[in-house]
DNA sequence: CTCACCTACAACCATGTGGTTGTACGTTAG
DNA sequence: CTAACGTACAACCACATGGTTGTAGGTGAG
């Protein structure tokens, strides 16, 4: 973990806090401000923004400059490419398992 | 975080870990006992099997003592569960935003 | 039976994480 | 212009994490 720090890593770091995985539906649903979000939760605004830059890095989440405030923004296309991606592989292998059981089964007919 | 540490938190912190992944992916294909899998890491074998204990502790894999063996073995159902879950929501979220948008556009038609 | 192997777990260390407070700076409202 | 607001960031603290080594207990091979 010293290095190698790769976008799954970043992602699946960034979704295992419920606050986070809180603040990541709420923007999907609509932008928000980072002192709107961080109203929300039983915590200080410098807390708040650094889950935000979290799930920045991990480009679960972008943010517009409007005015003096930050909108937040959901991205859903960062997680639909790990997170799918790790669902379609898990996938393909429990099929190729459920298909060689199939197999061995109707070997021993 | 002190308290709280829910299912999907266990989950996504077990998979933030590339060598977690690459266990997971492993036993997914075939169990494999907790020494086959430490041979395959630069690590101490305590390092391994601790990662495996984060693993079991998600529920992603078991254990099935086999003689002096303990065999891993990937556990495709938390995954989905947690992991689809979300994905779930998300899909649905971003499906009624399409909607809403959908919408918008036939108001000002 | 004895020895080697697999596993489990404790103690320890360096670093990362999540939280705090305080400070600084740009922008907008009045 | 000035004051309040929104944001960013640094310093700090407690604790978790990922790694190490060492010790100990079960189990199987010879």
């Amino acid at each position: 973990m010293v290095v190698g720090e790769d976008g799954a890593d970043l992602v699946f770091h960034a979704l295992a806090d419920a606050t986070r995985r809180d603040i990541l539906t709420r923007v999907s649903r609509a932008g928000q401000s980072v002192s709107a979000l961080a109203r929300l939760y039983p915590m200080s605004f410098a807390a708040v923004q650094k889950h935000v830059a979290v799930l920045e890095r991990a480009e679960l989440v972008t943010k517009e400059r409007r005015g003096r405030e930050q909108i937040v923004h959901g991205n859903p296309s960062a997680l639909r490419d790990v997170v799918g991606g790790l669902m379609d592989t898990y996938e393909r292998i429990w099929r190729q398992r459920a298909d060689r059981i199939t197999e061995l089964l109707q070997e021993e007919t």
